[in-house]
DNA sequence: ATTATTGTAGACCAATCAGTCTACATCGAT
DNA sequence: ATCGATGTAGACTGATTGGTCTACAATAAT
């Protein structure tokens, strides 16, 4: 099997191989025990890389914060740009297959929630720059998702969007809770009802 | 209007004015904020209480914070115990009107997401206690809307209840990101859609 | 061979945190 | 009137945090 999404993201774009450590084990750090429990030097420690290095390359814990975003943000892209635009199936299979995609992602075994959900959850939720980039991801997301479903022919194209874009975070943050990867499941018949109502 | 289930949770069971005071301002921090990212002190502040009525109501932040998790369950139990079971409606309308409770929820002034939720995505995720306890409130929230979706005569309940627990999830999540209390209502389509297919 | 870059190792600092402690005020029940 | 419980006010502590700094090693390009 090829290398997961979640994998090439962190390391086949141009990143020194301290970067790429770093990068993995926060990413791995933050969304497992939480962004503020988490320490640097335990960062570091599991990175094994040196606290100077840490700080020449990303200069604070926010700015690494932001490269975990946009690691988790290409994840994401590969997705909807690569594996499922590469697909040959109807608009309507292809909407139902990025539920598999979750289901992969849910299953790995550093899968702790969404980087962003879980950024916003813990920040300040009243002006907060976390909360704007998460809400600039989303809407990202959701333009491709958007594509898709216009493209299935659904008569009601952003209520239907808005509809699976609440089933899809509703999955990821189950799967978060309950640590099983089956809530991609119910999610993927529930698009289906969606899909078939609307 | 009668007094908001959020605000009954929080001040009708028998609890000193103190404490009461404390539950509003850590529930309302612990959310807006983040748990970890909230000093006693600021709790203190805001509920305009001495740090050591906290010491001695609570003995510690994680004492204040399964008090906040007993408040928010409370909550979720008038909604259905009180709010829905008195409905004369049917058990499908009953299920839809939960929507309409989350949506006074989300409209709140002081709703930032649920604590339990938020409380998840910033503690360890690996045999933590915070998820140990979501997961239980969690399977109590289900059981209650279980016993609805089999009251409405769904075909394979079990799904049923699992994909509305999906979508009430990801209403949640995506009012408590986008900052918007549209989630309620594209939920409650979805719960439409749903119950129309299962 | 030398130099610049990128790395490691770890001491160190100021700030902040949860939690403890002392001293004093208020007030209802006896 | 007094006493015990419950409250406020705020100094204090030990641990931990994010971040800086010094000293040194390895590597690659000139």
């Amino acid at each position: 099997m090829a290398k997961a999404a979640a994998d090439r993201a962190a390391t086949e774009t141009k990143k020194t191989a301290t970067e790429t450590k770093l990068l993995l084990a926060a990413r791995r750090l933050f969304c497992r025990v939480g962004i503020h429990a988490t320490g640097i030097s335990r960062i570091l420690e599991e990175a094994g890389v040196a606290r100077r290095s840490l700080y020449m390359h990303y200069g604070s814990k926010e700015n690494l914060l932001k490269a975990v975003f946009d690691t988790e943000a290409s994840m994401w892209f590969q997705w909807f740009d690569l594996d499922l635009a590469s697909r040959e199936d109807s608009a309507r299979e292809r909407i139902l297959a990025l539920f598999d995609l979750l289901k992969d992602w849910f299953e790995r075994e550093d899968f702790f929630g969404c980087v962003f959900i879980n950024a916003v959850a813990e920040h300040e939720k009243e002006n907060g720059w976390v909360k704007e980039v998460a809400i600039a991801h989303r809407e990202k997301i959701n333009a491709r998702l958007g594509a898709m479903v216009e493209a299935s022919g659904a008569r009601d194209p952003d209520m239907v969007t808005e509809k699976l874009s609440l089933v899809i975070d509703g999955a990821i943050v189950t799967a978060m809770v309950t640590g099983s990867s089956g809530a991609a499941h119910v999610g993927r018949l529930a698009a289906e009802d969606i899909l078939r109502s609307g």
